[in-house]
Formats: structure tokens, sequence, C-alpha cells
RNA sequence: GUGACUAUAGUUCAAUGGUAGAACAUCGGUUUGUGGUACCGAGUACGAGGGUCCGAUUCCCUCUAGUCACCCCA
């Protein structure tokens, strides 16, 4: 569906400047794709520690399922209909003929787990957690890719509104640690089938009775996402939307308590919520609670970080037992963004602090098995085994910030011996091999070695700006 | 899927209808076994294809990719 561009590499010159051509080489990642590179990891790191740590504390169990799923799996939870399923999912037929998808996200697979191994049986309710990706054939720009990572927290078996609080104060505590406080939840409930059926008629015949007063889009919305009108920019659609019927006021009598007590939940907690009664998921599978993280941002208003629901039929839809649900996602690529955005603070990570420098021939073979030997005492150490001057071996150690370089050249292999020298100082001192490691933990943990940029050497997990 | 804008070294940016410069980064050197500064040097780029033209990186078209808006959502 996608052609990858042909790049050629033709400035292989052989003898007099002849150019032989090539293999053409992909030398682009497909559309949406992209490299998560080695600078970006701490960030990354980063953020799974918090999920599997707060997963941890609220009671989650990490499922971890297939990347592909048979198609049907999708288009029966989320809906023929969606954006998700008609236009944006990647589904092929494999080479036996099965009709298969690329996840476009969590909830359906692991719907489908629970189904398939029985967890009924647990002790209810059964909180699952699960990290991964998921792909949307989706046209890509910043924060939407076609690939993209998500964070997903589901809880099946129990109905009661506590713990949709219970959840959304999970995913605001995710959104704490990882140092991103300013944001807001946007929340809503789209009522049960029925009581959702009632409103949209309403809405409808409203805005039908208005279509003048609508812009263009938004005629065309009456059709296609009636909800949207409520969100649009335009000035005359404002004023429709402002007298128009809000899902809250047609829910029915259960539906109604059910986000009542939720609301009651978060004053409790004392969350930062708003009621947006234009908020609709783009899923068919969402009953009553509906709820979306935004970063509350005036200039960058709408901008979401993730978003979830409950799911109250979904389970008995694909078959199961009747089993109530409610989840939500995390967008891991976004939070990204957004942690490098406003510097969060990172945990370092470990990073070492001697290098190991050789000269020659003898001590260049000498040089692995002392970097075994450093490395099993637990000390790690950065080489350079590639290059020949002391000189170019000692640029790189003060690059790399290094605290201590031990030096081997043709002498010290000789006599079985090592400098040690301080990077700080620039003093240093010869030692047998047999008490290096005993010097060189000693070095670390004085105060005569100090970090050159003035700050402490801190040990690793501690928090430092990054 | 629709519309708009963009595309030059690893990165950030220049210039030009006659094939390109800088900064940072990388590598090497400033005498033979010692780093951070300084100085010198090297390599690497016009996204792809077609067209106009004597000649295109520069103009036009198509494709690809990115960004933005719509849409949607993570």
């Amino acid at each position: 569906m996608v052609t990858g561009k042909l790049k050629r590499k033709p400035k292989a010159k052989v003898g007099k400047g002849k150019q032989v051509p090539q293999e053409p080489l992909l030398l682009q990642t497909v559309r949406g794709m992209r490299d998560i590179l080695p600078e970006d990891q701490p960030y990354w790191n980063q953020m799974r520690r918090v999920l599997n740590r707060s997963a941890q504390e609220y009671g989650f169990g990490r499922i971890d399922v297939p990347v592909l799923e048979y198609a049907n799996l999708f288009n029966r939870s989320i809906g023929e209909g969606t954006d998700i399923i008609d236009k944006e999912m990647y589904s092929f037929v494999t080479r036996g003929g099965d009709k298969v998808a690329l996840r476009p996200e969590f909830t359906a697979g692991i719907a489908r787990a629970y189904i398939q191994h029985g967890m009924n049986v647990l002790p209810k309710p059964i909180r699952l957690f699960s990290m991964g990706t998921a792909y949307r054939y989706d046209r890509p720009q910043e924060g939407r890719y076609r690939e993209f990572q998500q964070g997903n927290f589901d809880i099946f078996g129990e109905e009661d509104p506590i713990l949709d609080a219970h959840l959304i104060q999970l995913a605001s505590r995710v959104m704490n640690s990882l140092g991103i406080k300013n944001i807001e939840f946007q929340l809503n409930s789209i009522g049960c089938p029925q009581c959702r059926k009632e409103y949209l008629n309403l809405l409808v015949s409203y805005l039908d009775s208005r279509k003048q007063k609508l812009c263009q889009d938004c005629r065309r919305r009456i059709e296609s996402n009636p909800l949207r009108v409520l969100d649009c920019k335009e000035d005359k659609c404002t004023q429709v939307a402002a007298s128009a019927p809000q899902t809250v006021n047609h829910l029915c009598v259960a539906c109604h308590t059910h986000f009542k007590s939720l609301l009651e939940y978060l004053d409790e907690l004392n969350l930062p919520y708003v009621i947006n009664h234009r908020l609709v998921r783009g899923l068919d599978y969402y009953t009553r609670t509906v709820f979306e993280i935004w970063l509350n941002d005036e200039s960058r208003r709408g901008f979401s970080f993730g978003g979830g629901g409950r799911y109250d039929m979904l389970i008995k839809s694909i078959g199961g037992d009747d089993t109530p649900a409610i989840g939500f996602g995390l967008g891991l690529d976004r939070i990204v963004t957004e942690m490098k955005r406003i510097n969060a603070k990172l945990y370092r990570e470990s990073r070492p602090r001697v290098f190991l420098a050789q000269l020659g021939d003898l001590a260049k073979k000498k040089s692995l098995n002392l970097f075994a030997e450093l490395e099993k005492n637990g000390v790690l150490v950065a080489e350079s085994f590639g290059r020949g001057s002391l000189k170019s071996q000692l640029r790189v150690a003060d690059k790399l910030g290094v605290e201590i370089t031990l030096i081997v050249g043709q002498k010290e292999a000789l006599d079985g011996t090592v400098i040690v020298k301080n990077m700080v100082s620039g003093t240093q001192e010869t030692t047998a091999v047999e008490k290096l490691v005993g010097l060189v933990k000693k070095l670390l943990k004085s105060e005569v070695v100090v970090l050159k940029n003035g700050e402490q050497s801190l040990e690793d997990g501690q928090l430092q700006q990054v």
C-alpha cells in the first residue's frame, strides 16, 4: 500500500573513479514509523518504570497480548462504522488465508484473553496492565504515528463507580509521577445504549431544526458525527451548541446515578476534572463513563495524553459472560514528548566513571582481561580499544566525563602494573594489577574524586536533572 | 481520506539558472607514552523520478517523506 523510496548509494568508487551501482537501499522509515534513538531512551525507561510501579501498587497484573489478532475481533468490539475500523486498520490476509489485523488498540485483545483463559473464575475485580505498540493507518503528524506505544489499564468484573474513580486516580498518579502535573480530566457519561440512542435522536432533531444557522462542516456533521457540532469553533455554531441538549440530562436513572456517584468520588479525591458534554469517544464499545486526560494549557487545548471509559457490554458482545469493565490507554509517545518539553526529572542512568586506555600490542591483549576483571567487580568501564594513541584515548575519556583513567602501556604490561590517573586533579599513581580493583573502588568513593562540573557524585537511582 | 506549507552534510542553517558554504558534531594532526582550551587539516549533502533549458540544487510536474489544519484519536 505504501511504496518505499529507493535511494541509490552509488558512491562506491573502484579504481579510477568508476562508480559501481549498488543494490538499491531503503534508507527511510516507512511512513508513520520512527526510530527511538539511544538519547531518548532514558525518558522511555523512566516512563516504563513509573508505569510498572504504579500498576503494581494498584494491583494490576501484567499481561501481554499479541500484536496480531483476527480482524473480526476488532470489527466486532470497536465497531464497524468507526474511523478506526473503516479507515485506519492495518488488516491483511495471511498466506494461510486468515483475515488478521495489527491491533489498533489494546482493549479488544485483552478482553479476548480474559474470556479465552477463563479469568472470570478469578476473584473480581480483575486488573490487567499492558504496554506495547499499536497501529493505525492515519495521517501522521507530531504526536500521531502509525506505530505508537500505548500503556493500558483495564478492570474487569465490577460495575461500581468507585472503580471508575479509582482508575482515574491511577491515571492521575501516573501522570504526576512522570512529572506532568498540568493536566485535567475531561469527563462525560454517554449512558447505556438505550439512553444514548434517545439522546442522539433529540440532538439530531434539535440540530436539524437549526441547520440554517450552522456552518458547512456542521451541516455535514449532523449526519456523520452530530456530537462534533457541539465542539465547532465557528461563532454561529457555538451559539447553537450553547442551548443544545446535553447527554447528562438525558441519562436513564441507573446511568444518572452511576455518573453522579462517580462525581462524588472524584470530588472526594480532589482531582481536577471538567465535565465535557461533547466528549464522545471513537469506539463503539464505550458505555456510561468516558474520560480523557488533557493538557491544561489554553494554547494547546484538547491535546490528549490518553483516555478511556467503561465498556460494560463488550465482554458479552464478543462471547463472554456479562461482565462490566472499565479501562484506559495512555499515549506513551505523547507523554515522552511532553516530558522532554517540560524537562522532566529523570533517574540517572548508570554510566562509567572509569576509562581504560591501552598502549602497545601487549597492553592491548591484557586490556580485555582487565576490563572483564573490573566489570565483574561491579565497576563500569568505558574504553576505546580501537584507538592507537594515548592522546586520543584520553580525549575520549575526558568527553565521557570519567573520573579515573587507567593506563596500561608496554612497560606496565610487562611489570603487571597499571597507572591510575585522577582526571580531576590530573595526578596519577602506579599500582599492581592485583590491587587495582580495590584501589579503584576506594577512589570512586573518596572525596578526592569529584565530578568535574562541580556536582556531587550521585549514586545510581538518585534524581538528577538531565 | 481532503487542503496548505516544507525537503540542502550526522544536526541547525546559508547561497546560487553554470553542480554548493558555515556552525556544531565526527575523525586526524600540532614530533616520538598523557585529556579539557587554542590552532591546522579531512570526510560527508542539494529526498526520488520526469520535464523546460545550451545548462537546474535553483523554474514546472509527479512521487515520497515531514509539519500544520480538517478528520480522528494515543
